[in-house]
DNA sequence: CCTACCGATCGGTAGG
DNA sequence: CCTACCGATCGGTAGG
């Protein structure tokens, strides 16, 4: 019988690799920094991987497929076009919230990613702004959202308001990413200002 | 008489460097890199800068001082708060749109600042929140914003807006940023949604 | 602003 | 997973 370890190697190594890179950058950890975190040697994590940019690679990949689980299930789902909204900004703010590390060199990082994976992050983001613009579309097309929208800034301001959350967003503090969208979402559904007095009786 | 060159070597080193900062991040920057740019030696660059974070440090300063000198007059402008955040957001933009360089070092790279600079950022980071929020709070009060909005959530929300600009927008492009401030701030003070209906004739 | 150099550190490998 | 090491490159300096 052998020992169960309680994470494999490789993924102590992943989730380690997230952290140093969220917080110092990519260039600026250090293979022996990881290590050091994981108690090796510099030289023997690579008996586990077979670069430094393959831990990068894996991070970016990872948080762009936690993206498309989330968001893409609910393209064709049957919702009012506000509602799905809320539900889409609810479940992009949680992949932020609950890998804010991933996240983080996801946004930051990517621009180092050598061409072949650098491509493939162009594309997906192409893919959840695709997303978006359609919800907008679906939505002025109900008659849910305002005629007058530019589909594009619409879906731009979303996407800038979802995103921004790995900047300020604290996992521990009181705020759920349930209570963000939700407040997000209803400041951009119906706007900041007081509606029109509706008349005088 | 002495030549009076196109541009002092001091300020040459200073774009060159936001430029390979921002595309490559300032780690990832060797002051070999920045010195071949400019047509020099690595070493020479040392006979105009201390050193390589006093590069940084003068870019992220001088993005904070923009954002500052562009905002804080506004503060005290007597403006209904729809127009002074309309002003604040095409303001705000303008200086991410026309520093995009400083802009892109100073949210990707200040936190490779030593402890001093780096608490300056944080520093400025509360100041322009107080702004928004201040004008927020100023908005309900004159019963132009919505009384429900959660202050800090809304201020929140627009930093997003304004500040991920920096991550799509194309200086040469189509869109000018009045035009962006415009549309942004149209959607964010009345909301994607349509309209109620006034009431049936 | 250049040449020549410093010690330190980098990502990665060989051999065990 | 360690020891010992590789060539390359780093930021920075001395002396001119």
């Amino acid at each position: 019988m052998t020992d169960t370890p309680s994470k494999p190697r490789r993924e102590q190594i992943h989730d380690v690799a997230s952290r140093l890179f969220s917080e110092r950058g990519y260039h600026a950890t250090s293979m022996r920094d990881l290590a050091s975190e994981l108690g090796m040697q510099g030289g023997s994590l690579y008996a586990h991987i077979s670069g430094k940019e393959d831990l990068l690679i894996e991070i970016v990949n990872g948080a762009s497929r936690q993206f498309d689980e989330a968001l893409l299930a609910l393209q064709s789902a049957d919702l009012p076009a506000d509602e799905k909204l809320r539900e889409a900004m609810y479940r992009h703010i949680q992949v932020v919230a609950e890998n804010l590390e991933s996240a983080t060199v996801f946004f930051h990082e990517w621009k180092h990613l050598s061409p072949e994976a650098y491509r493939k992050v162009t594309h997906w983001r192409d893919t959840i702004d695709n997303f978006y613009r359609e919800l907008i579309t679906q939505g002025i097309r109900e008659g849910v959202f305002s005629p007058g929208l530019d589909v594009r800034m619409a879906s731009n301001l979303i996407l800038s308001v979802v995103n921004w959350t790995y900047t300020w967003y604290h996992p521990g503090g009181l705020l759920s990413p349930r209570n963000v969208a939700d407040s997000f979402a209803e400041m951009l559904l119906s706007g900041l200002k007081t509606p029109l007095p509706q008349e005088r009786p």
